[in-house]
DNA sequence: AATTCCTCCTGATAGC
DNA sequence: TGCTATCAGGAGGAAT
């Protein structure tokens, strides 16, 4: 859920609210696997004593910059995680993994439900892009006409697929690769190959726009153009154009819900 | 190289 | 009420 539009609201919302305060002390939520092998003290002793001092974003991860030279705190937001600051006395949000006490009283809170996010350390947002293997993130300058339609050249398989293959491009996830589809008239399982340079230079333009548009909206789906499918997407969505009911298929290993009137394979 | 399937996790919802 | 099954869909790994 958390895609590239998500992540950028929230590394909004740290700048505003979480940044250059000392963190007092560090608390742990059963993240169980969500450490990927680090122990909750190794946790506690890269972040205590320490501020936030900037942030960065790349497809769906947001990195921290840790003061003093100390790095950079990752976060990775899986399917149900989030950020939230709060006052002291408002409780902790159900579902907390990682919580920084800070020194005026207030906290940041990482939540994730079903512990599919995961949280790490890096020496530079460089070196961990490169150590996952992430692709170029979908909405930095150098994506231009031309580097898009390189990395979308001599490449197999469905256009879906390509958007959503992070070691591509990053930040693009099931909800929006299916808004992108829509937006272009193209069916979940319509190939790459079969699109030519004017639609791939179309696809390049469709998907910058339905990202900005999105994070422009602030995620929230009440905001989105009324030409949007994203707030329709789901069990008996109508199709905003049409008014007919959204079909739903498997494809690259997800729902992908469209209008059978509107989207074709080619 | 791409896709399918499985696993990790939990909550919401539907059906019995 | 309570049990069970399914779905949500990010990502890694194995099999195809």
């Amino acid at each position: 859920m958390p895609e590239l539009p998500d992540v950028q609201v929230f590394k909004e919302y740290l700048d505003a609210t979480s940044l250059h305060q000392r963190i007092e002390h560090v608390r742990l939520g059963d993240p169980r696997r969500m450490l990927e092998g680090m122990s909750a003290k190794t946790v506690r002793s890269r972040l205590e004593a320490r501020a936030l001092e900037s942030t960065r974003r790349h497809g769906k991860h947001l990195f921290a910059e840790i003061g003093g030279d100390a790095g950079w705190l990752v976060l990775h937001f899986g399917m149900t995680g989030g950020v939230q600051y709060y006052e002291g006395n408002e409780g902790e949000p159900d579902f907390t993994r990682l919580r920084l006490d800070f020194h005026n009283g207030r906290h940041l809170a990482f939540t994730d439900t079903r512990k599919l996010g995961s949280i790490a350390f890096a020496e530079s947002v460089e070196e961990y892009v490169d150590a996952k293997g992430l692709g170029i993130d979908a909405l930095d300058p150098a994506l231009d006409k031309d580097a898009f339609r390189e990395l979308m050249t001599g490449r197999a398989g469905s256009v879906k697929g390509a958007l959503m293959n992070q070691s591509v491009i990053a930040g693009i996830g099931n909800e929006y690769s299916d808004e992108i589809l829509f937006q272009m008239g193209l069916h979940p399982k319509a190939k790459l190959a079969d699109l030519r340079e004017p639609r791939i230079d179309e696809l390049w333009r469709t998907m910058r726009r339905v990202l900005r548009t999105a994070i422009r909206a602030r995620v929230d789906t009440a905001r989105l153009p009324r030409s949007y499918v994203l707030p329709h997407r789901h069990g008996d969505g109508k199709c905003p154009k049409c008014g007919r009911r959204l079909e739903r298929v498997s494809a690259v290993g997800r729902s992908a819900y469209y209008c059978p009137r509107h989207q074709k394979k080619r």
